[in-house]
DNA sequence: ACCTGAACACCGTTCAAGT
DNA sequence: ACCTGAACACCGTTCAAGT
């Protein structure tokens, strides 16, 4: 029983574009992890030997997906405001492309990403920084910093998107209790905080409403944290 | 040909704690990713479903090790100085604790750990905080920040340790050749960034020398932002 | 009750052999 | 020259069957 000659589009050549751009698409859909070599294989109905002819190993078609993802960001513009706006506005773009695309941000996690477009937004960073009247050696570990934030607000927006995006998919179905329980996995830590020793751990009994709570609020207090940190370094 | 009865200790009787301790060396020997639970358990003279006795999954055997690696750390006392420098050498004992384990510390930037080693040294960082003045929301979540920051670190420090480790144990062999590999897969970043286009990139080309040196300075240096980050959040 | 052999359903990567 | 079937040496996890 032969499907009908356009029942999928055509078996295209392989090429390294299609390859990023499948693997890409998949860790938007089932996560970082669970995306193998056979599994894009699979995508691009071939056999996992014949990506290893545009690609090195996982390790490298990972950092690829990973600078795909951040290839639209558009960099901030005059118009936009002083270096430290400026500035806000360039992260905060690219948190928001990263946590699109599910979990990618966790390879900026375990590798350095230096992709063409990594090293793009590296360039800006570093110039509105100068621009800022920061040192050359605060600007450097500055971008590290940076680097840093980016990827975890990155996965922690992605892992609420994900829990809502799970919550709602099942939402009136006779699936809600697992949606509870999805939703429960990501309230997991509001709950060890919340049932830990008051006589042991006074403190984090105390806090415990704010340890987990936030948002994007709490994003952009961290980047204003490490920013403000920064001028402080400025004058000796 | 039975060995003789004492060639091996005996056969000790399996428990979480010899499970959870022999995990945490050979991630100190052959890292984190390498390390499997079919390993573990050979180490231990037995089948990988044994080890489902005592253990959940992989993902819990690895936060009961990362817990384990920072169980020895000494909280500071009234004799250390100001909550400012308390803090800052609690949070570099934890640091220094979790580098010398191989890159255990990649355990805290996938999973948010809550073990009760990790809850003691949380409960001490939110009390300085406070002490210092901080505000409650703010504490929480510079609690937050200085996790990432400690194991972000931790994982930097053990790469360059496992690097000299790897220089040192062939140096004068006739491996020296892929000593110097390793020495250079260090220096890979070093390479991508200076090696960049000066017309395309002129301030990552400028900065080069700056982006990847600093050593143990770099991270002291990234926890002074981040406390004095802090404390301009102080004052509204 | 505690433990585990064997199986299930996968991995990343290589390479000889195909077109 | 480009591609890939088949194999190699592994995975995490489960469960029926042992003691």
């Amino acid at each position: 029983m032969p499907a009908t000659p356009r029942a999928r589009p055509e078996k295209s050549t392989l090429s390294l574009e299609a390859i990023v751009a499948t693997t890409l698409d998949l860790v938007s859909e089932v996560g970082y992890e669970a995306v193998s070599m056979r599994r894009v294989a699979k995508a691009l109905e071939t056999g996992p030997a014949s990506l290893y002819v545009y690609v090195q190993d996982r390790r490298e078609l990972m950092a690829l997906a990973h600078d795909l993802a951040i290839a639209r960001v558009v960099l901030p513009d005059d118009s936009d405001g002083d270096w430290r706006e400026r500035l806000e506005l360039l992260v905060d773009r690219v948190v928001v492309a990263l946590s699109r695309r599910g979990d990618i941000a966790s390879v900026g996690l375990v590798d350095v990403p230096t992709g063409p477009h990594t090293l793009r937004v590296t360039e800006e960073v570093l110039r509105l920084l100068r621009l800022g009247g920061i040192d050359d050696a605060a600007c450097a570990w500055a971008a590290d910093l940076l680097a840093q934030y980016i990827s975890s607000s990155a996965l922690e927006i992605a892992a609420r998107l994900r829990a809502q995006r799970e919550l709602e998919r099942s939402a009136g179905s006779e699936r809600a209790t697992e949606a509870a329980m999805t939703a429960a996995f990501s309230a997991r830590l509001d709950t060890v905080y919340r049932s830990v020793s008051p006589e042991e751990h006074p403190t984090i009994h105390a806090l415990a409403p704010l340890l987990t709570g936030g948002g994007g609020d709490r994003a952009s207090w961290k980047l204003r944290v490490i920013i403000d940190g920064l001028l402080a370094q400025r004058s000796p």
